[in-house]
DNA sequence: ACAGTGATGACAGGTTCTGAAATCACCGTA
DNA sequence: TACGGTGATTTCAGAACCTGTCATCACTGT
């Protein structure tokens, strides 16, 4: 197609993951990712806001599925099944992908300011469910109150399915970790 | 006390904010600040972590707080109950700070790393509840989840309040806020 | 007096991130 | 075959953020 190399962004992920394990996240320059990937500082920030987001690739297309997949849940569910359904549905991609979700997680885990970035899109999250669930005719604040105890027990079910050394598929957990959610409610 | 004029962090903070509603917080430096406030730009970093940081004074303050109401309270009184009264409590503190509290929400609204370190004070104020909440003999996962959840009210409660033409105190806005998830939960 | 304390200042430097303009292989078209 | 357009990449300059280090010096307690 192009001029150059495919998969600019990719090999900038890897090389940056590489990297962050290597040295550690605060001891890696953008301008050494760069380089490794076998291009410039510059061309980094054509493909990437800052650094951060070097670690966050997918994100934005997953929120942008699981919002279209709880709106287009049948009418009869109910909100929390809609949403547990939506994220069991996509929980096959996150098992083909535990090794490199680990190795991600272990370097957010030392990094507050990488924490901050993952709970923004987080909350992203949670809003792109929130707007479903008005679609669906679901008010607020029960909107917005229900997508935020699911993105909590969608949280709850990946710390365990990461923790798992059964390798127990994420499904499970999630399916775990909702009926976890819906025990507590009733004590509230 | 000391060799030089006392409240140094009030000040900065002072004209942090004034910098920042008249230019905006991406048009001023840290730099500027200081100045205003008869400072160098290494003083300012000397009581703050970081830029944003002048903008969440009393945030940790605030945290250790809620920590402690929520393990004090009564033991029969449920967790919910318990975390909704450590914030009742409060929220004296807060009505008489709302005008600030509304400058402060303007500027946070408008930049999305400031959204970020509010959601890294938040997540920290759900944690602490949640620490509580498990020397209140309430074990995981009930106690990171009910801990959200009562974050999300007071969000909540937070908004209304701030939101609100009639300045009623956050006290009625937080009961209101509690109440809708208790209705909302029953749904769950 | 006089040494200790501690907030502040001066200075140097690395890193992040942005803006503007130039490069140049590839593409479609004549 | 020529040729202009496209667009990812590069180059360059620079502002702002943040940190480390050391000096300053009014105040304190003895």
């Amino acid at each position: 197609m192009g001029r150059w190399p495919a998969g600019t962004q990719e090999r900038l992920q890897e090389a940056a993951i590489e990297l962050f394990t290597e040295r550690g996240y605060e001891r890696t320059t953008v301008a050494e990712i760069a380089t490794r990937a076998g291009l410039t500082e510059r061309t980094f920030y054509n493909h990437f806001a800052d650094k951060r987001e070097v670690l966050f690739p997918d994100q934005d297309w997953f929120i942008a599925e699981v919002r279209e997949a709880v709106g287009a849940a049948p009418a009869e569910q109910s909100p929390l099944d809609a949403i547990a359904g939506a994220f069991a549905a996509r929980s096959h991609w996150f098992d083909q992908r535990r090794a490199a979700a680990r190795r991600r997680r272990h370097i957010l885990d030392a990094h507050t300011d990488l924490q901050e970035r993952e709970r923004a899109k987080l909350a992203a999250l949670a809003e792109a469910i929130a707007d479903a669930l008005r679609t669906r005719g679901i008010p607020d604040p029960a909107a917005t109150l229900t997508a935020t105890v699911s993105v909590a027990a969608y949280q709850l079910a990946s710390a365990r399915w990461l923790a798992d050394p059964q390798h127990t598929p994420l499904g499970h957990h999630l399916h775990a970790s909702f009926e976890d959610l819906h025990r507590t409610a009733r004590t509230w």
